[in-house]
DNA sequence: CTGAAAGCGCTTACAG
DNA sequence: CTGAAAGCGCTTACAG
């Protein structure tokens, strides 16, 4: 009888235990068997031992929800995240994600508090960080764009022993708790497939970064690496060229940049690893050369236009909501119900294309 | 001061109520605010209104924590899935989602029993599912691969008010909570997307079914339409052949046929719309005709296999172990925490090729 | 070192 | 129609 359970292929276990039935079975009180679960000192070896081998013979686990409503606590989450730029902005998906997480789980006595910062400034970023640690929260969510600002405040959290987890973009070698998000690196591969798929041949290709996206995450480098990478891997003989357009809103500008490194080149496709692909988008338009191939990342209005009438082939989306959503129901099960996840959480890169871009 | 909480970004809510808060200012007992909470019957309808009035003014929530204590309930959740073949069928990924979810949830008094059937046989699935009828469930998250056998069956779980939800298999018109799983029509358009980009040209292309798979869901199918809408809405001029695999494990056998269509043809693609594509791969791999373009679809040892040495060009992966888990997990949050999902979860639809297949 | 009791916020008989 | 009390399984002072 011993394996019936699994014979039956059933996990039911209708032997739950009650801190009072070991407190029984020890012969103790409840206060001592609590004693001895959460390891708290004034108890003698031997009754501490005796507890210990029933607790593990039924296999005896804390009801959660029990010890929920005694501890009659309240959770505060604290949301450390780029702020949105325009409603068509990249960062309102993780946002919208994190607030429909934040309403289901609100009722269960959790709150969640927004720090903002603008993505391309680190003071901002550290002034809103500090913000945050000003006040006491029991598990903080972030986007941590900078590196070094965001290693020196970690410090504090840990100190205090605030766990913390990590959404969109990588800290490796952290203690987080969570990272949700994509793998960079595994994007820039797979856009290099489609790109060597569209050209056909071993055409060149132009990769292209925004300044602005410079200073910060390491994200878009993966992203460029994965691309990379995937043409030395087919000992391609083709050339990938690099360009970095300046800070600025002259798209006269931007245009002059771009076109003057496909002159001369045998440059057939463009690669943007960010969200700023619609930059190039409308230079493509204005100089018709739309033939040209051109993948890029995320979702937004302008991004949305561009992929419709396909001057955009293909763009990688990175479940901004997902991450959100996900990352906050994550953390919120680690705080209330010591759930702990997997630390990698790399979401499937999702690929838009004229024809299913629609239905998003 | 009416909108500081908006000002400040923040959702706290520090008056959060309790029955006891309602009652005292009710001037009533708490049972009497239960019965009003629960619409139960037995109060005047003055109280019920003065105390309808106290709940909205101060935006009372029931705290979950406390009813589910008091409740006292175990909750038991039936899944109905198909048993796995092998140790590399598909139907281990959502198998071990389910598990792992179930272990997590394991603690909030929910146990999970599982039912299992031949994918291929509906005796099977019917037998199967009424054993399950047999035993009184909270919930159902089941897989409903037979269309007539599963809405007869359906009808008695609304009867009972037991909730359901469907993973992998979409089941349309039915009052299932969630449905989690990928998006077969699109799928099947990505497919053809790739496969054009593949072929270059207005290539031909030969769909290849397997009979085994003909007789149950509409998955196949939709995959199948996804793909031709396609070239439709290009107004391509190539054909699309059709062909049926018999219920054979004769290798010889499926050889021949597939020989026999590509025989003065100029079909230069294959799309097989299951985990069958091994069966094809094995074929080109003998024919020795691995530059014909192969998209398949799923995880397995062999599928792997053939995507590593690129007889298969793309697999369309559906995450199939987060279905399982996420539907597991959102089941669980609706029965015990009252959260309502959305509706239809789909998936994004995780494309493998020879570059990142090794990291999953 | 140990136990008895109150309390967390609900639900559920039971009494009136 | 309404209220008082016990109980769900924990935690936390407090007493000894």
């Amino acid at each position: 009888m011993l394996f019936s359970n699994s014979v039956l292929g059933t996990s039911k276990n209708y032997s739950l235990k009650t801190i009072k039935d070991i407190a029984a079975l020890a012969n103790v009180s409840i206060g001592t068997v609590d004693r001895v679960i959460h390891n708290r000192p004034g108890v003698s070896e031997k009754t501490r031992a005796s507890i210990e081998k029933l607790i593990k013979e039924h296999n005896f686990q804390v009801n959660k929800t029990a010890r929920t409503l005694a501890l009659n606590k309240k959770y505060d989450i604290a949301v450390l995240i780029p702020e949105s730029e325009s409603d068509s902005d990249f960062w309102n998906f993780p946002r919208k994600g994190i607030e429909k997480a934040s309403e289901e789980i609100e009722i269960h006595r959790t709150s969640v508090r927004y720090f903002y910062f603008n993505q391309f400034d680190p003071n901002a970023f550290n002034k809103a960080f500090d913000e945050l640690l000003e006040d006491s929260f029991d598990a903080v969510l972030l986007t941590p764009i900078f590196l070094e600002e965001t290693q020196e405040r970690l410090k504090h959290l840990e100190r205090r022993n605030i766990p913390y987890a990590f959404i969109n973009v990588e800290l490796p070698n952290s203690n987080n708790v969570l990272y949700i998000g994509q793998h960079s690196y595994d994007s820039g591969t797979l856009a290099a497939k489609l790109m060597s798929l569209l050209l056909g041949s071993d055409a060149d290709t132009l990769v292209i970064k925004v300044r602005k996206d410079n200073n910060h995450h390491s994200s878009i480098d993966n992203r460029i690496s994965g691309f990379k990478s995937y043409f030395t891997a087919k000992k391609s003989t083709s050339t990938i060229y690099d360009v970095v357009l300046p800070n600025t809103k002259d798209q006269n500008a931007i245009n002059e940049i771009i076109s003057n490194q496909l002159v001369n080149s045998e440059i057939k496709g463009l690669f943007v690893p960010s969200s700023k692909v619609s930059l190039v988008a409308r230079f493509l338009e204005t100089a018709k050369l739309q033939h040209l191939k051109l993948i890029g990342y995320d979702l937004n209005d302008e991004n949305i236009h561009y992929i419709k009438n396909e001057t955009i082939d293909f763009l990688i989306d990175q479940n901004a909501f997902f991450q959100g959503y996900e990352g906050t129901k994550t953390l919120f099960n680690y705080l209330i119900n010591d759930i702990i996840p997997e630390k990698n959480i790399y979401l499937p890169i999702k690929l838009l294309t004229k024809e299913n871009v629609e239905y998003l």
